[in-house]
Parts: structure tokens; C-alpha cells; sequence
DNA sequence: ACCTTGACATTGG
DNA sequence: GCCAATGCCAAGG
């Protein structure tokens, strides 16, 4: 029968698709999937997944590049650890969209995604 | 089934 | 740049 794919999946695997030393947005992530305007979705699907370690989920930000973790937390710290791993500057919780900011064309994504 | 909470985005002051 | 209002909708209570 026809796909059967749910929208989480659609996400985590768009999100994987992120190359390292690039980061991406909630909004451009949910486009992407697919499921324009369901930014938050995005959000909420990180948040609920069981296996984070396998997801290169710190590549995920806000649209103008600030982290979606309060300040200073816990979270946000580890995020950032792991984006400076891949020689991606974060200054003040955010990062310079101009810079790291990565937007694939849509017919090259979708041949990523196997369609 | 209703209400509140969120790892959001966009627009308008 | 900051704040409020809207739209969005899955999960948790």
C-alpha cells in the first residue's frame, strides 16, 4: 500500500542529511521534510527521540542561528561542544548563519532521501 | 475530549 | 534589537 512513512521519520532523516560543519534551521528542516510551516514539529521530534546520539541534531537552530536552548544550560552547552567539534563558531549561544548556514537545492535533497 | 507546553517562524510596532 | 500576536500541532496532564 502507499507510504507509510510518519512524519518523525521524514524528519530525523532530513535532519541527517545536514553535512558536517554546517548547520541548518527548524523551518528550512520541516521545508525540506516536507511539512512547510511545521517548524516546531521539528523541535518536538528532537526532543522525543529515543536515539539523539545517531542524529546530528546540534546542526539544528533557530532561523536567525541562535540556539533553542535556554543560555548557559546544560543542553545548550553540550550543543555547543559539539558544533565547536566541527569547527563551527558559536559566539554568545549562535552562530553565523551567513557563514555555516546550509540550505541544499531541493531535486538534490530529494535524491539524497531516495526518492 | 479539553487545556497547556513547547529544541519555532513571521509579521508588525 | 525587543516584545506581542498568530499560526502551527504532537505530547502530556
Amino acid at each position: 500500500m502507499g507510504e507509510s512513512e510518519t512524519n518523525a521519520e521524514r524528519i530525523r532523516r532530513t535532519v541527517g542529511v545536514i553535512p558536517i560543519g554546517r548547520v541548518s534551521s527548524y523551518g528550512v528542516i520541516a521545508d525540506l521534510a516536507g511539512l512547510p510551516g511545521r517548524a516546531r514539529l521539528v523541535g518536538h521530534v528532537l526532543r522525543h527521540t529515543v536515539t539523539p546520539s545517531l542524529l546530528p541534531w546540534q546542526r539544528v537552530l533557530r532561523s536567525d542561528g541562535r540556539l533553542a536552548f535556554p543560555a548557559d544550560s546544560t543542553p545548550a552547552r553540550k550543543q555547543t561542544s559539539r558544533l565547536q567539534d566541527e569547527d563551527v563558531v558559536v559566539i554568545n549561544g549562535r552562530v553565523n548563519m551567513q557563514r555555516f548556514g546550509w540550505q541544499p537545492d531541493l531535486a538534490e535533497l530529494l535524491m539524497k532521501l531516495g526518492c
